[in-house]
DNA sequence: TCGTAGCTTTACCAATTGGTCAAAAAGTGA
DNA sequence: TCACTTTTTGACCAATTGGTAAAGCTACGA
């Protein structure tokens, strides 16, 4: 069988497993959870409805492996905001780095915006276990920074949302923005976010 | 009938339609369009489920009628943003408000919300029709404040989706903010907002 | 008070959809 | 080639769900 207790998946199980994954993200992150039908993932990852429940236990398993594996993804760029650096650099930076993400993996943040809009339902646990831990501690360390004098004084907890949300919106609004605008937003929003935070941190 | 082609709606017309659509909002801001059901918005409205197709003709008719009308409540702020005001106290004010609905009105900003994550299948020619020209001329107006030197020089437009940005983030990611946050972060982000677009936009 | 239009409900459908099962097909090692 | 395991499929099922039909109830003006 395709459970997980064996030990090596064969090379048709990653291959279908990363086949099916894929496809679902592509569903999942258009339509929603519910929206979303084993019929239309099984089409989309060219396979049989039974066949995807061959590899999956069900719709739900996959929509969690997904949210499983979104999560790292999700938090590398602030993982990577270093204490020790420049601080208005590791700042303007990260904002780059969410922005780049919203350009590269619009699919993903559909998916994590979707999820947090009702509720998290099966992802509460991850936000309190993973997300709540390390928003402290960047936190601190951006608080240590203004505490320092190398930026001005400003909420962290506030910066850090503002970072999310502004970098976010250009891929879950992307259908907004691109009735708004008529050119790539990418450039000129990567211009106009690091002028925005330039002009705040500035101590 | 219940039809739109007669004249006056009965009273009872009145109170089951606004019953319903109330009902409505909470199901479909917390399920979205697939995810919520006749059933359970019947439930919500304390109306049986043939009761609710008497007035609504069906499930996607309720969707656009509680989309329609949140069109207007949601451009209203913007359209408030008055040329001949002074600037930069129009601009803070104009977030404020943003910031506001967010609070008072979480309901219509996540039914908005989602139907923009999915590609605003029922509201691409409202954002068409409605809020590209009000979003062109108030970005005109803002050119027209930066040209005349009394706001710095930013682009208007990623202005303008940076407030919506993170303005809507406190009611559409709430799950999220409260999972990070012990306080309610009204006050504070208003703060934190107001003291951003300040130092980003003092000429 | 009675007729009628407006409102509500009970019973029911047909389509969709997540999921099952047993058998067929395709690999795989000896 | 043969035995055996893994993969794939066609047929099927039960629950959910959007929606309908028709009968019953209620309010209200003449």
């Amino acid at each position: 069988m395709a459970d997980g207790t064996s030990k090596k998946p064969s090379r048709i199980q990653m291959r279908n497993r990363s086949l099916i994954l894929d496809a679902a993200l592509d569903v999942f992150s258009a339509h929603g959870y519910r929206g979303a039908t084993l019929d239309q993932i099984a089409e989309a990852a060219g396979l049989s409805k039974p066949n995807i429940l061959y590899y999956f236990a069900g719709k739900e398993e996959i929509h969690v492996t997904l949210l499983n594996q979104l999560m790292e993804t999700w938090l590398d760029p602030l993982v990577e905001m270093d204490a020790s650096g420049d601080p208005m650099t590791e700042l303007l930076d990260y904002v780059q780095r969410k922005l780049d993400m919203s350009r590269d993996l619009p699919r993903e943040s559909r998916l994590f915006a979707g999820e947090i809009l009702q509720g998290a339902p099966r992802m509460l646990p991850h936000l309190r276990a993973d997300l709540k831990p390390l928003f402290d501690e960047k936190c601190a360390i951006i608080q240590a920074w203004m505490n320092e004098g190398k930026l001005a004084q400003v909420d962290p907890r506030h910066l850090v949302f503002s970072i999310w949300a502004t970098t976010q919106h250009y891929a879950d609004f992307d259908t907004q923005v691109r009735t708004l605008l008529d050119d790539d937003p990418h450039d000129s929003a990567a211009r106009f976010l690091d002028q925005m935070y330039r002009s705040l941190l500035a101590p």
